[in-house]
DNA sequence: CATCGATACAGAATAATATTCTCGAGCTGT
DNA sequence: ACAGCTCGAGAATATTATTCTGTATCGATG
């Protein structure tokens, strides 16, 4: 279990913000040469601190003009439904993100669609149809913002 | 409104699953001379059809070992309430992510603390005590996995 | 049908950056 | 004090980003 000092946390916050700031001026913001400050990067990455470095789309420009989150009740609370659904869920082209959650509802799935059409027919061909969901409740969503986690 | 091609997909779809990919790797995969290529994203960034670059890191690693969504309720369905509280739970350092929804919930949060006692505090300093907040509901969350926009 | 203009790409040249390597400073425990 | 360790700096090298220029292609127009 890795320790984060104060520099580590101050380039996790700097790449949070920015996944693609170059090494060298990722280095002079911390003060740190760049050959250390590589050092420490990739440090963070095999320590599996940084998990991944994702570049972040407009849906809309995608043509995916209507997000919903749709929230899922399966039949039966076994372990086997529980993976067999979740690998499905997130296999799903329309798929943003998939919450598996305690409470009444198991899954989350937020969805980004073209249209209520294209909405209609994936709740029915890859929810409902499902066998271990039991019934589903879909949300519009309005607006999504995405937040840097706190690393001080 | 941008139109996107062939090329332009294939290069969103390889900066989505790694945000730190070499232009001149991105070129090669896609079949263009590292020039054409750089214009390339350069457009997309232009045109806002990419939104950012983020780190994505290990919430454990930092300590944030509890994953909740708070779903909340507002007293009052007017545009200021909307605003104000949607702009209070985007600036907490817990907070992973904020959906505003039609339905029911009008914000649904995800959140990460340390340690149950933190949700604690959390969910009464930062949601049941404001003035416009008329219910919440916590789930935890088990898991959490975000996914690629697909882009053919 | 020729031509103008715009767009997109390639390739070379240059600037900037990443990466590796070696060295030395500061700590720790003996 | 000394060996062993960690961490960072700085130089050298390799790789990459970026700019610039020329050329081909396509579409519209006279």
């Amino acid at each position: 279990m890795p320790t984060l000092d104060r520099i580590d946390r101050a380039l996790l916050g700097l790449l949070q913000k920015d996944a693609r700031i170059s090494n060298k001026e990722l280095a002079a913001t911390v003060g740190l040469a760049p050959s250390s400050c590589l050092a420490r990067v990739r440090r963070l990455e095999a320590e599996g601190v940084i998990t991944g470095y994702r570049t972040e789309l407009a849906p809309r420009s995608l043509g995916l003009d209507l997000q919903a989150l749709i929230a899922v009740q399966l039949r039966l609370h076994v372990g086997e439904a529980f993976n067999s659904i979740g690998d499905h869920l997130r296999s799903l082209p329309e798929t943003v993100a998939v919450y598996c959650l305690g409470g009444a509802t198991d899954f989350l799935v937020h969805v980004a669609c073209r249209d209520t059409e294209h909405l209609r027919v994936l709740t029915i061909r890859s929810f409902t149809s499902r066998p271990e969901v039991s019934r589903i409740e879909t949300s519009l969503v309005f607006s999504f913002a995405r937040s840097s986690l706190a690393v001080e």
